[in-house]
DNA sequence: TTTATTGCAAAACCTTTGCATGTAT
DNA sequence: ATACATGCAAAGGTTTTGCAATAAA
């Protein structure tokens, strides 16, 4: 069910591509995607939607603060919409690629001061953990 | 001073590049570099080193561990000499690109701790913070 | 001598961009 | 009507790879 609310509230045009980009972050059950998922789902989708334009659509997300975009390692940057503001980090299972989200209020307000004893404000910060399933 | 101890200990023959590679990391104010960075220190050096090969070697450096590799962000790996086994964290400067290390045991337990509740063993971690100078 | 390493250029990979065409408001 | 969005293909930046030539042991 597209929904362009979000869209012209965020001052973006309610455009087909993104309507659909936005669709299939509501329905997907994984959370995380990259631009080539994405892509993909679009294509199983039938629809005719250019990669170039996801990018440019998720690049737009993300400055309207719709989606969040995580470089995971060095391979594909995932996306995730943007519910609430934590600034969670990553867990990510070294045999499926699974990821999974956690949030610590202490660590975050350690990595702060840690940053203030150095001289910074921090901006931004991201953790990723990679592990094995026990 | 070419040291080739290093090399033979890891197993890694003690060839020109690997040399002179190890050396720029000594040598170097600049802890952390990318492939790139280390290239143009060796033609600064007037050694005729094809970049592909500095890739290589620091691919077998890191397997080795002699070094560290590190995704800051989505642009390029940062490589940095593997002194002592601390997994540290890193903070970037928003406006030079400088890049301080950090290291807190707390937030290390922390983790592990999170993983092992979501049922992982963790591999590895990164955290990489960005920030302004104050 | 034998096996591993290098150099070069080409390819791979993810992502961005130029430009003409198409579309939302 | 007008400004913005799209598609395609080409280009960008970083990293990897195939293969013949070269060097370490």
């Amino acid at each position: 069910m597209p929904d362009s609310t979000d869209l012209k509230t965020s001052g973006l045009k309610a455009t087909f591509p993104r309507m659909k980009i936005l669709d299939i972050f509501r329905d997907s059950p994984t959370r995380h995607m990259s631009a080539e998922d994405i892509y993909k789902h679009l294509l199983a989708d039938e629809t005719e939607i250019g990669l170039a334009t996801v990018y440019r659509v998720l690049a737009q997300f993300e400055q309207a603060g719709l989606v969040k975009r995580t470089q995971l390692g060095a391979g594909k940057a995932v996306y995730e919409l943007n519910d609430g503001q934590r600034n969670h980090g990553h867990l990510i299972s070294l045999q499926t690629g699974e990821v999974q989200e956690f949030y610590d209020p202490e660590i975050e307000k350690r990595l702060k001061r840690i940053a203030q004893q150095l001289g910074y404000h921090v901006a931004e910060y991201t953790i990723t953990m990679y592990g094995d399933k026990r």
